[in-house]
RNA sequence: GGCCCGUUCGUCUAGUGGUUAGGACAUCAGGUUUUCAUCCUGAAAGCAGGGGUUCGAUUCCCCUACGGGCUACCA
């Protein structure tokens, strides 16, 4: 058995986003690796030169990074918001690995493993037309693989345009042995000539990061199911150059509810789309970690150090799973509710920027509604009577079902006097005020409903809030009286 | 079209020949409660279909259906 370190990948292009699909990709190569305390790294996939994003590298580091899933290896964004590499396996980023990439392909050439193809673009359009018309397979026809070495020569030195193309094999099959799928078989005549360095002198995704894989010792190939396909493409090139195979493993897709591959079009994919709204990291992976895996049958909630220990790549599952938001939603309230007071503050208050009102008040009306929300943005409405300074009460029966209007005033008004006699400000919190009404209530022999009610809607003008002990421990002595006046008035 | 992968409650999943098919979210109904939220209890809801193999199939095999991925000088 070999005792090769554990290294595993998360190679994104630099688009612009991290897709959630990546996100989970990224977080199950992450558990892999910490697991068996190997390394995970960050190689940036940049050959496709007509796609690049700028900044797309910095915002993908700062994504990563958010959700924890720093690399302890590749590339890297360091304290001034700059990019590094760090590592003795670099470069990291795959366009700087050009010349790398180059070379390989002429050992391959060498090999007679690939072979220059002159073939253009136009050509190669009518090809498949034909292929189309015809109704055959389409895939490229093989024009330039059996060139003559001479000719090729000279093609070259004329400076004709050019890229290099796999030589497959013609007959015969591969199995893929994939850590989750089992044993797949590909019959290799059904798989074309793939072009490995485009006529940019760039290599494709297929030699690319074949090539740094094995340069950076990387043991598992963690990623989507859409590469199921070309793996058969990237045995070769491991073969062809002697290399041990890594583990494979392709992971299923995430899907849109209407189960194709969970897309742009059809609602969010965007990491930092999930993150700007509000939804915590934690929840995050706690989520996207069971998307598509389990580890026990009556477990929901893991922090991420349980995640890794009790990750099992094997134990994934086939299937696509639809993204719903539902599960997030839970869990992001679970972890609202969990995080440290500080936290909680820092992440709800700038949502009541646009109140005035004192820090203090608002800390109170942020704990206030902390088990209430999914998301720390709702707060702004959800919390809007609390700041407003004339409540409208003109939406809302401010009296008990079929209650008079004089009995509620008469509650309203011992309820004034009430607080008014609340004295010590230590006792200013809202299960002493509870006790404290509800003992009054009694002794004038009157009922919860009755007094509770208006008391409330008072507060409010709410149809529904929080309790009238909550909320008069948020507003404190002056304005619940306030409130109450103000109700009063209303109610002539 | 071709190749490949997949299919357990609405959704995420547990389950690897014998289970009342388990859990969670969502839903609904009760309870607690002045209302809301929380919390507690409960309910409804699933092995895509058809053939085998077997004493016995959700589990193994085959076929069908349906879904998905790939089929680029994109990754």
């Amino acid at each position: 058995m070999s005792q090769k370190r554990i290294r595993t990948r998360y190679a994104p292009s630099p688009t612009g986003y991290i897709h959630i699909g990546n996100v989970r990709t990224a977080l199950y190569a992450d558990f892999v690796a910490k697991q068996a305390k190997g390394d995970f790294l960050l190689r940036i996939e940049d050959t496709d030169q007509s796609r690049y994003v700028e900044g797309a590298t910095e915002s993908l580091c700062k994504t990563l990074k958010l959700l924890d899933l720093e690399p302890n290896e590749g590339v890297w964004l360091d304290d001034d918001g700059k990019i590094i590499q760090r590592g003795d396996h670099g470069p990291y980023i795959q366009s700087e690995r050009k010349h790398i990439h180059q070379e390989y392909a002429k050992k391959l050439i060498e090999m007679d493993k690939a072979y220059y193809c002159f073939c253009t673009a136009e050509r190669l359009d009518e090809v498949r037309k034909m292929q189309e018309l015809t109704k055959r397979p389409t895939g490229y026809d093989g024009h330039c693989r059996d060139l003559d070495p001479t000719e090729v020569t000279k093609r070259l030195e004329a400076g004709e345009s050019h890229v290099v193309r796999l030589k497959l094999p013609k007959e015969g099959s591969v199995t893929v042995n994939d850590v989750i799928r089992g044993e797949v078989t590909f019959d290799w005549n059904l798989i074309d000539d793939q072009v490995i360095i485009k006529s940019d002198g760039m290599a494709t995704y297929h030699l690319a990061a074949m090539a740094d894989d094995h340069d950076m010792e990387i043991t598992h190939v963690i990623r989507g199911e859409e590469w199921l396909s070309s793996t058969p493409k990237h045995i070769f090139i491991y073969q062809a150059f002697g290399w041990d195979l890594p583990v494979f493993a392709h992971l299923p897709l995430i899907l849109n509810h209407d189960k194709s591959k969970l897309s742009k079009r059809q609602g969010d994919v965007a990491a930092e789309i999930y993150l700007d709204k509000g939804y915590l990291p934690k929840a995050m992976i706690n989520f996207l970690a069971l998307l598509g895996w389990n580890p026990t049958a009556d477990r929901e909630i893991f922090t991420h150090k349980e995640l890794i220990d009790l990750f099992n790549l094997s134990k994934v599952n086939k299937a696509g799973a639809i993204f719903q938001i539902d599960k997030l939603n839970w869990l992001n309230n679970h972890y609202l509710r969990e995080i440290d007071e500080q936290s909680y503050f820092d992440l709800v208050l700038p949502h009541l920027n646009a109140y005035k009102e004192d820090d203090n008040f608002k800390k109170r009306v942020a704990i206030l509604y902390r088990e209430r929300m999914t998301l720390p943005a709702e707060i702004t409405e959800q919390s809007k009577y609390l700041f407003t300074e004339k409540l409208n009460y003109s939406e809302v029966q401010i009296t008990w079902k079929d209650h008079s209007k004089l009995e509620a005033k008469e509650r309203l008004e011992a309820a004034k006097i009430w607080i008014e006699q609340i004295n010590d400000s230590k006792e200013f919190n809202s299960s002493f005020i509870e006790e404290y009404i509800k003992s009054m209530i009694q002794e004038n022999g009157w009922g919860n409903g009755d007094t509770l009610w208006p008391l409330r809607v008072s507060l409010s003008a709410q149809e529904k809030s929080p309790s009238p002990f909550e909320l008069i421990a948020v507003y404190g002595k002056k304005m619940s009286i306030q409130r109450i006046d103000q109700a009063l008035a209303q109610m002539l």
